[in-house]
DNA sequence: ATAGGGTTAG
């Protein structure tokens, strides 16, 4: 970058008439790339629309250099990397190889297309050639960095500016900005944000979205608050981004204002911002409100359906209960229905959510159709697309298919493999999984918080006690990271798991954090079923103290007092759930077959007499001639049943797998969801029930997923059942 | 022609 020529900075055709055209390039391009047989030939491959603009401008006829322009556009939003080279040939053909405007574009384009080598040699012959770099030039050849995160490039540029002392110009200092915030450098773009003189609007948008994009959210909106205060009037961009990070903080109270600023100052119908404010509605739980936004659009856009679709999938874990979750997953596909029907093509974030929605509905053929779809568009190739088909498959309980996807894809992200070291973990692989733990850190990629859950619970589900607490001390002492609640919560499993009740007690006491209700509750559960009553009656204490929100837990505590006969403590829990109203609990569980969904609770009297009900007492004749024993749970009832002590009715899930088992074929895998955690009895029985049956079957509760077969679960046996 | 909305792991 020694001998690069000076620059000039600011609207050239008015500060300087004559550098705006390059002079005659003595060695104008590599002809022999670009000969008009090769551009031919290219030409030739171009599509039909394609061809006919092209024809417009004619074969040697002269034209405005700027018609080349929108084919220039059409080559990027097509990624036709023999149309740019075409084109290119053309240019050179027709002498507008002088035009700097004409070859900055051509710079921008090559690099949209992925051809680095060829926009870098294009910019590098207009600097040979004595061609001037203006600030736009600069900025759009670092923008050409930015689309392809080529830090390197951009750094030798940025060499280039300072040399010349080009950082205070707004537009150099911008793209900057954005160039270093996409390349995950947040203080290089907040620096490149400060060096600039005069910042106007972009460049404040540049910086709140560097903040947003790069994890400080908070200080995105700290900016934008003293954006305000300076007197800069905010633009529909900078409302935009303001408003995707109030959707990362759950914000809803900041959006609200927003959305009223949004409107005063007229950009109330901008598209962007509309998308905005009604995923972030979406975000929070306010369907109605989005829903009234969403029907005030005139052109739908394939953003607006996205955003419809991810708010949905976002909400099938927000809902209060596993059954609404199920419908909003069950709406956000008939939103996906309706997008194929639009005429508007699904694109990559369609297909990450679309799939992320059937994941959570362990809807494994819509999967496979989305994944069908994937491979024929090509959106398969994408990182993203490819990593959520891991988790499909993962979740939908086919860990083959899941290994296979993630086998196939070409480029792997930190989330890709902290996706599938955690898919052989929940299916109880924890030799794969830590194998494909080390592969990974083989590779070069470094493991964060999650991906060491993943580790923890593999090693937790292995009784391997020496290399989780190994591997514990790798990641405090060699990645620096803080435990937290998670990798507690893996520990106290492992050690309680393993029989060693007072080893988890003890590890609970030495830990920094305090103890949240799910760690307590593995706790008790552990006293439960090992008889360690007195370590159990301290925990439900300090667990009661807490004032749990989950419902779940009152049902644990209660099993255990009820089993042990401490009347008054089963009162007192119960009246701890009236006052915090959690009283109700909605045992649901459902099954999709041929795409219609039947829905079960828990010993419904429909179904006493029916064809279930004699499947299931058919089933657990058997299963007791194997040594099967009914425990009884007689806290989790039929909400409309209010003695405790009666003999409960069968939960949901026995319901719905014994539908299954009538209604499918005798191969095929029964996949059921159910509302609230399984207890411990059905966990038994349905072991039983697929070795009866020689069945594969999947029941997603709301912790985990367990696949039972040949007698075996997934889950290892434990994990907190109530 | 330099700034934007929607995607994946616990």
């Amino acid at each position: 970058m020694a001998s690069l020529p000076p620059v000039v900075v600011g609207n050239t055709s008015k500060l300087n008439p004559e550098v705006k055209k390059l002079p005659s390039p003595s060695v104008p391009f590599d002809k022999k790339n670009y000969s008009t047989k090769e551009s031919d030939r290219a030409f030739a491959s171009l599509s039909l629309e394609f061809r006919e603009a092209f024809s417009l401008i004619g074969g040697d006829r002269k034209i405005e250099s700027s018609s080349y322009v929108p084919l220039l556009q059409e080559c990027i939003d097509t990624n036709s990397v023999s149309g740019v080279e075409s084109i290119h040939g053309h240019i050179v053909k027709t002498g507008y190889c002088q035009e700097l405007f004409l070859m900055t574009f051509l710079v921008n384009t090559y690099a949209k297309c992925g051809m680095m080598g060829s926009a870098r040699s294009v910019f590098k012959e207009m600097l040979d050639v004595g061609g001037y770099p203006t600030n736009y030039t600069l900025g759009i050849v670092l923008n050409a960095c930015s689309s392809l995160c080529d830090i390197e490039l951009g750094k030798q540029i940025h060499g280039y500016i300072i040399k010349y002392d080009l950082e205070y110009d707004a537009s150099i200092g911008n793209a900057l900005c954005s160039l270093y915030s996409k390349c995950r450098s947040l203080d290089m773009a907040i620096n490149a944000f400060q060096r600039i003189e005069e910042k106007n609007v972009i460049s404040w948008t540049a910086v709140i979205s560097a903040c947003g994009e790069n994890g400080n959210s908070a200080m995105g909106l700290n900016v934008f608050v003293q954006m305000l205060a300076e007197g800069v009037q905010p633009n529909e961009v900078t409302l935009t981004s303001v408003l995707s990070i109030c959707c990362t903080l759950q914000a809803l109270d900041v959006g609200t204002q927003v959305h009223s600023l949004s409107i005063k100052i007229g950009c109330g119908s901008d598209l962007a911002v509309t998308n905005s404010i009604m995923y972030l509605y979406l975000k929070n739980g306010c369907i109605s409100e989005a829903k009234k936004l969403f029907d005030g659009i005139t052109t739908i856009s394939l953003v607006t359906w996205n955003a419809m679709i991810a708010g949905h999938a976002e909400m099938t874990s927000l809902a209060e209960d596993g059954l609404s979750a199920y419908f909003y997953g069950i709406e956000a596909l008939k939103i996906f229905q309706r997008l194929n029907r639009s005429g508007l093509r699904p694109d990559l974030y369609t297909f990450s959510s679309v799939l992320t929605v059937c994941s959570s509905l362990v809807a494994l053929e819509q999967g496979e159709q989305v994944h069908a779809q994937t491979l024929k568009t090509g959106f398969l190739s994408d990182v993203v697309v490819g990593t959520a088909l891991v988790n499909m498959y993962n979740k939908c309980g086919s860990i083959n298919r899941a290994s296979k996807a993630f086998v196939e894809m070409s480029t792997r992200t930190l989330i890709s493999w902290t996706s599938m070291i955690t898919a052989f973990a929940q299916h109880g692989l924890s030799q794969q999984a830590l194998q494909l733990f080390e592969d990974m850190r083989f590779v070069g990629v470094r493991p964060n918080k999650i991906t060491f859950v993943g580790v923890l619970s593999a090693c937790s589900q292995a009784g391997m006690i020496d290399q989780a607490l190994a591997y514990y001390d790798m990641m405090i002492n060699e990645y620096k990271i803080n435990p937290v609640m998670d990798h507690y919560a893996c520990l106290v499993d492992m050690f309680v798991r393993s029989g060693q009740i007072y080893e988890a007690f003890d590890f609970i006491k030495k830990t920094d954090l305090v103890p949240n209700e799910f760690i307590w509750s593995i706790l008790i559960a552990g006293c439960r079923s090992q008889g360690q009553l007195e370590l159990g009656f301290y925990a439900a204490e300090q667990l009661l103290e807490l004032k749990p929100k989950d419902s779940e837990t009152y049902f644990l505590l209660l099993n255990m007092y009820l089993s042990a006969g401490r009347w008054k403590d089963v009162s007192r829990v119960r009246k701890m759930m009236r006052d915090e109203k959690v009283d109700k609990i909605t045992d649901w569980s459902w099954i999709s077959i041929r795409n219609k969904v039947y829905t079960f609770k828990p010993g419904s009297k429909k179904n006493q007499a029916s064809e279930v009900a004699k499947t299931l007492e058919d089933l657990h004749d058997r299963a007791r001639h194997l040594g099967y024993q009914v425990e009884t749970n007689m806290a989790i009832i039929d909400e409309e049943k209010e003695e405790a002590t009666a003999l409960p009715a069968h939960h949901s899930e026995k319901l719905a797998v014994a539908f299954g088992l009538l209604n499918t074929s005798n191969e095929a895998q029964i996949r059921v969801i159910k509302s609230i955690s399984m207890c411990r009895d059905c966990h038994n029985f349905i072991k039983v029930v697929s070795i009866l049956t020689s069945r594969t079957i999947i029941i997603r509760d709301s912790k985990k997923l367990h696949k039972f077969f040949n007698g075996h679960c997934s889950c290892g046996d434990f994990g907190g059942l109530v």
